[in-house]
DNA sequence: TATACTACTTGACATAACAAGGTAGTTGGT
DNA sequence: ACCAACTACCTTGTTATGTCAAGTAGTATA
């Protein structure tokens, strides 16, 4: 896993996984664990970082398995937010993987 | 565009096109801009360091358009850095735009 | 008591891209 | 002769994001 790759993909994943579902942190931290592999020292600033931009509201939820757990909504702000860095990505994605086509003799 | 996007994929692109053909540094900026935008202060500080790390052998040619230009060329190490790289980006890019499908209901 | 689940913070670190600046050779216009 | 534009190369300081390691703290269950 190259951790250069995954600079600002995982704010998309983020922001696409609680658009899903409300999710509370070490939700998150699990479900995008399957997608690549995060530290959860990397995910708590990161939604930290994005509620403070105003993408997420947050609420407790008593929970009868450890302490009240933080869930994250997307905002109006936070949709946009995850719309456009949607179609950057695939946009850039596809670019690049276009690029690749075009330059590999697939061997 | 994304800065966060580009991180560690310029590296791959620039890796990719000398491999199809020799270059030197201002032919480079002008090839990977047409993917991706560029500046030309990414790009040296770039080939410095993948020629630093035994990735590309270097040599001089007269032009006679201006200053002599520094030719890049792969080296076997340098082009088993180029298959690693390009696998791992594209199980990278594969997994997030599954989990892209996965989590849109296309709008 | 110990373990697992849950939530969060802090600080030192690594990496790569960007912006802005500098140097210098060649060509063409005035 | 002079200057602008284009070619070509390169450096420096700044910024953003993720990593790692460590620590705090609460609840439930075996």
């Amino acid at each position: 896993m190259n951790t250069q790759f995954k600079k600002g993909v995982l704010e998309l994943i983020v922001l696409l996984s609680v658009n899903k579902k409300n999710m509370y942190g070490y939700e998150l931290i699990t479900e995008v664990s399957k997608i690549v592999d995060v530290n959860d020292g990397t995910i708590y600033p990161l939604l930290k970082r994005l509620t403070n931009e105003k993408y997420f509201d947050t609420y407790l939820v008593e929970s009868n398995e450890g302490p009240p757990r933080r869930y994250y909504k997307l905002t109006i702000l936070g949709e946009q937010r995850m719309k456009d860095l949607l179609s950057v990505w695939l946009e850039f994605s596809k670019s690049v993987n276009d690029f690749i086509k075009e330059n590999t003799n697939n061997e």
